[in-house]
DNA sequence: TCTGGGGTCCTAGGACCC
DNA sequence: TCTGGGGTCCTAGGACCC
C-alpha cells in the first residue's frame, strides 16, 4: 500500500489531502516518524526518522498521533480484496502481501491484466492506492513493487530478473541495510549488478552465509533469508513482547517497576490470547546515553500469567540496573514455547493456580471494559501515571466506560 | 538529527553432556 | 599434565524489516 498510514489518516480527514503530513506522534515528542506524505517526503522527510527532526525539516507539516486500530482494520480490508484474486495470499506485514498467482490464468487473464484488475478493484474497494510487482520470485516481486511506486504496477518477464536489478543499489534489496551497503561500499560494490559478478565463495567468505544468501539475491533468487517459506504459510509468533520510552529519562524505581508491570501485563494477556506459555523472560533496560543491555532467564515451568513474568522481570531489574541511573526505556520479551502446557497443571502448587484464576477474572474485565479495567500495576503505580497506562491510541469512548 | 515499537534471523561464547 | 569432538541449550548483542 502506498504511504499506508498517511492515506488511511485521508479517509478519516479529507482537508488532509495533498498537505505535508507525518504520522507518528508530535513534533516534538520522542519518537520517529510511522509515515510520511508524499508532499512531506519532498522536504526530505521519511519513515525513521527522528520526529524533532522531521519538524525541522518541514516546521509546516501537520503531524498526527498514528491509529492502530484503524490501520488494523483497513489492512482487513485489503487482505479481502486480495484473497478473492488469490486463495494463497500472505500478510508479510500491515500494508505488504504476497500472492501467488500461479493457475489463475483462466480466471485473472495473463499477468499485468490480472494486476491492472487488482489495483482497481482495490481502490474501489478499500479507497486507497496501491502498486503491485509482478515476479517469478517474491524477491523481485517486492523490489518490482517499490519500483513501481507511487499507485503503479510493474512487471518483470521472466528471465529478465538479473537485467532488471543490475542497475538498482544494493540498497533496494531487503536484507541489506545500513552496515551491509556500507561493507559493500568499502569492496566498491554500489549496484546489484556489481554483486552479481562477484564469486559466490568470495562473497561467502567475507559475509558468511550472509554472503551466499545475497549472492543469489544479486541474482533474483528468494532462496537463504527471509523468503524460503511458502506463500500463506501460517507460522505463529516466536516471541512476544513490549516495551516503552519514557517521554522523560527517570530513576525512580516505584515509577520504573510499575512500567514493568504494566508491560508484563500486555505480554500475558497476549500470551494466554495465542495459548502460549513462555519459558524465557528477558528484560531491555535503556539508559540516557543509550547503551541498551538485554538480561534473560529461562524458567523452571513455562508461564502465561502477569504476575509470574512480573516477579521474574523485576529480579532481573533489580540485579543488574545500575541504581540510580537514568532509565530511557524498559522492555519486556518473552520467547520459547513449551509444549508441556498441559502437564504444567499437573505439579501446579496452590498460588499458582489461585492466580491462573484471577487472572482469568481479570481477563474478562477487561475484554468488557478495556484493558486498564483491573491491573497488577494499578497498587503500584501510585502517582506515576505515564500516558502509556491511560489510554495509548485514543480509542474512543473506552476509558469513560472504566468501572 | 537524537534516535519508537513490534518482530525475525544470525553469530558467538560458555555450560554441560556423552 | 596438558588437555578431543560432537551435540544441545542458554544468553547477549546486533542487523534488519515495516
Amino acid at each position: 500500500m502506498d504511504a499506508f498510514f498517511v492515506s488511511v489518516e485521508e479517509l478519516f480527514d479529507s482537508t488532509l489531502k495533498g498537505k505535508p503530513v507525518v504520522v507518528g506522534g508530535r513534533p516534538d515528542a520522542r519518537g520517529v516518524v510511522s509515515a510520511a506524505s508524499y508532499a512531506a517526503r519532498k522536504f526530505g522527510v521519511h519513515s525513521a526518522m527522528p520526529l524533532r527532526t522531521a519538524a525541522k525539516l518541514c516546521p509546516q507539516a501537520i503531524f498526527l498521533d498514528g491509529h492502530p486500530e484503524r490501520y488494523r482494520e483497513y489492512s482487513e480490508r485489503v487482505y479481502e480484496v486480495l484473497h478473492r484474486f488469490s486463495p494463497l495470499v500472505e500478510m508479510a506485514s500491515i500494508d505488504e502481501a504476497y500472492l501467488d498467482m500461479t493457475g489463475t490464468a483462466r480466471l485473472h487473464g495473463p499477468p499485468l491484466e490480472a494486476a491492472h484488475r487488482l489495483h482497481a478493484r482495490m481502490k474501489a474497494d478499500t479507497q486507497l492506492n496501491c502498486s503491485i510487482g509482478i515476479a517469478s520470485s517474491r524477491l523481485v516481486a517486492k523490489i518490482c513493487s517499490d519500483q513501481a511506486k507511487p499507485n503503479g504496477v510493474l512487471w518483470v518477464i521472466p528471465g529478465c530478473e538479473a537485467a532488471f536489478l543490475a542497475p538498482l543499489d544494493v540498497r533496494k534489496v531487503p536484507g541489506v541495510g545500513k552496515v551491509t551497503d556500507e561493507r559493500l561500499h568499502a569492496l566498491g560494490i554500489r549496484k546489484v549488478g556489481d554483486l552479481a559478478r562477484l564469486e559466490e565463495d568470495f562473497l561467502e567468505r567475507r559475509f558468511g552465509k550472509w554472503g551466499l544468501a545475497l549472492a543469489g539475491k544479486s541474482r533474483g533468487l528468494d532462496a537463504g533469508g527471509w523468503f524460503d517459506t511458502g506463500i500463506g504459510e501460517d507460522t505463529g509468533p516466536k516471541s512476544i513482547s513490549h516495551e516503552h520510552t519514557f517521554s522523560e529519562d527517570t530513576a525512580v524505581v516505584a515509577q520504573l517497576e510499575a512500567t514493568l508491570a504494566r508491560l508484563c501485563e500486555k505480554v500475558g494477556r497476549r500470551l494466554r490470547e495465542h495459548g502460549l506459555r513462555a519459558r524465557t523472560v528477558q528484560l531491555k533496560l535503556r539508559y540516557r546515553d543509550f547503551t541498551t543491555i538485554t538480561r534473560a532467564e529461562t524458567l523452571e515451568r513455562p508461564t502465561d500469567l502477569d504476575i509470574e513474568l512480573f516477579e521474574e522481570a523485576r529480579a532481573l531489574f533489580r540485579r543488574n540496573w545500575k541504581a540510580g541511573a537514568q532509565v530511557r526505556l524498559l522492555g519486556v520479551h518473552a520467547s520459547g514455547w513449551s509444549q508441556e502446557a498441559a502437564q504444567m497443571d499437573l505439579i501446579d502448587d496452590g498460588r499458582h493456580q489461585r492466580w491462573q484464576q484471577a487472572t482469568a477474572a481479570a481477563d474478562k474485565l477487561r475484554d468488557r471494559y478495556g484493558e486498564s479495567a483491573v491491573s497488577l500495576a494499578a497498587s503500584l503505580r501510585g502517582q506515576f501515571r505515564e500516558r502509556i497506562h491511560e489510554n495509548p491510541v485514543g480509542l474512543p469512548g473506552k476509558s469513560e466506560k472504566k468501572p
